[in-house]
This record gives structure tokens, C-alpha cells and sequence, in this order.
DNA sequence: CGGTATCCGAATGGATACTG
DNA sequence: CAGTATCCATTCGGATACCG
């Protein structure tokens, strides 16, 4: 039981244009600075929480690979949802598309230096969930328990 | 553009059974391994990164609020939507609901210790987002306007 | 090979009305 | 106050067929 904290304190919820400052924990904020901060940071959470993404990403991250043979590595994914997925991280910088007009035609696929650079952060959330996936497992467990 | 990784080494996306080891940068893994690591880890990141999630943490991050309170904190939440998105933080053990038995009822939801901790990595997250926003804005409009 | 176009069922999420 | 129940529009995503 945290006791509620005493009053807020303004600065944006990643408030410095500069980089590297730590921003002095921000437990509180005003409701207006929370929405425009995860306004920005919800989005990409969605796009990079969806069915295919990071796993797309992370096939990527050991370098370019054609269409098919990404097809071929990402089990269960159908065509659709790989140009889909695709577009998307190509649209948002984190993937090039690269054509070569031969005959038959040739697409390579690669991570950006952007592509690359979100995996830190995404491969800490996973850390996160490696070291947390029982105590979630055992209160999914105990919660559909309690309801019958 | 970086060179293609020489060559797998097998282990898992996040091996080690007990934490602390930094993994040693896995750039390449088997796509067996890429796929049961991201089976673990993309769920939650779809569960956080659906419409209010994140909002709901980052308002009870400055202490237990109740119902309706949440309701007025969170502009535009439907009823609907703050039940549901409770409910499920609930079941993954980040969120803690309490009742009050008094007329009229009364219920406070909290983060609990793992829901506080789920904010570290998240904020890194953000912070990356809020780092590369303007990057990735300029992508979204240089593809769009390549499709005409 | 590397897509696009179309159809369709499933899931998401808002609006509204009702309840203990 | 703190929900539940219902209806409905939009979106997501798989299957299939076709195309340059």
C-alpha cells in the first residue's frame, strides 16, 4: 500500500528536448501532461504490440531478408499480413524496402539504424516480462479462479 | 546499413532462468527461438499497448484512485472501456481493486508492486519514442507522400 | 517472386440504458 | 457510486484468387 502522492509538480512526462536527462521520476504529473505523453507513446505500443511486428523485427535483426524467405521463417504469418506489417514499419522508418528489377523480381527487407536502435528499449520490456511471466501466470490463475 | 551478422549461436531470446545476465547481445537466433521468445512477450506488449492501458497506469502511478475518479481523470474513456481495461490489468496481477462495503460503495484500484515496476521499462520505451518522434514523423510523411 | 484485390468472421471499442 | 447488458460501427486478420 504506497501512500497517494502529496501534490504535482508540471513538467511534461518526458519533458527535456535534450537527451540524457534522467527527468526526476516522475511519479506525478498533471492528468493533462500523462495524455499528452502517452498520445505519443501509445501509438507506437500499439503498432509495435500487434500480431506480427516484433517478430518481424526481430528476424530482421540478423539482417536482411527477402520476402519469401521471411514469409518462410515467420511461422503462420499469410501474405497479407506480412506486406501489411511490412508497410507499417516501413512507413514509420523502422524497415527499408529495397527492389532490385531483375527477373524474377527481387525485395530485400532490413532494419534501419532506427529499426535497430528500438530493440534496446523493446528487449528490456522483455526482460521485464521473462522475469515477471510467473507471478502474472500464477494472478491470471488465482483471478479466473475467484469469478467461477 | 550494418553488415550481416556472421553466424547463430544458439540460446534462447532471454536464456538465463535466473536474472542478471545481461544475454549476450543476441542478434541472431534460431527462428524457433525468436518465436518462443516473442510469444511471451508480444501479448503483454498488446495488452499495454491497447487504447487506455498505459493512461490507467500512468494516472494510478501517483497513487490508488477510485472509479469514477479514474473516469473524470481519463478524458474520453468510456465506461465500458475503464471496466475493461481494469479488469484486465487486474488479472495480470499490475492493478489491485479494493471494496468498500459502505452505501454508497466505494472501490479503489492501485498499482501493485509489479504494476510499478512494469513503469521502468515502459518509460525507456517512451523515452525512445520521444527521442526519434520527429525521425519518425518525417518518415510517415516522406512515405506518404511517395504514394501520391 | 512479390505482391494486390476481395470476401468474411472475429475482435475492438463507443453509446446508451439499466441496476444494486 | 460503480458497475452490467445490449447494440452497433469500425478495424483486424485469415483464406483465397488473381497479377506483373
Amino acid at each position: 500500500m504506497l501512500p497517494p502522492a502529496p501534490a504535482a509538480q508540471g513538467g511534461t512526462i518526458l519533458s527535456p528536448s535534450h537527451s540524457d536527462v534522467p527527468a526526476p521520476d516522475s511519479a506525478d504529473l498533471a492528468p493533462a501532461d500523462i495524455h499528452s505523453g502517452c498520445k505519443i507513446v501509445t501509438p507506437l505500443l500499439a503498432r509495435i504490440g500487434d500480431k506480427w511486428s516484433m517478430l518481424v523485427v526481430m528476424v530482421l535483426s540478423a539482417g536482411p531478408r527477402r520476402f519469401n524467405e521471411l514469409k518462410r521463417l515467420i511461422d503462420g504469418i499469410s501474405q497479407r499480413m506480412l506486406t501489411h506489417t511490412l508497410r507499417s514499419l516501413e512507413r514509420d522508418g523502422l524497415v527499408s524496402r529495397t527492389v532490385f528489377p531483375t527477373i524474377p523480381p527481387r525485395v530485400d527487407y532490413e532494419l534501419t539504424a532506427l529499426g535497430h536502435s528500438l530493440r534496446v528499449p523493446v528487449k528490456a520490456l522483455g526482460a521485464w516480462v521473462f522475469e515477471n511471466r510467473d507471478e502474472i501466470a500464477r494472478s491470471r490463475l488465482a483471478f479466473d479462479d475467484r469469478e467461477d
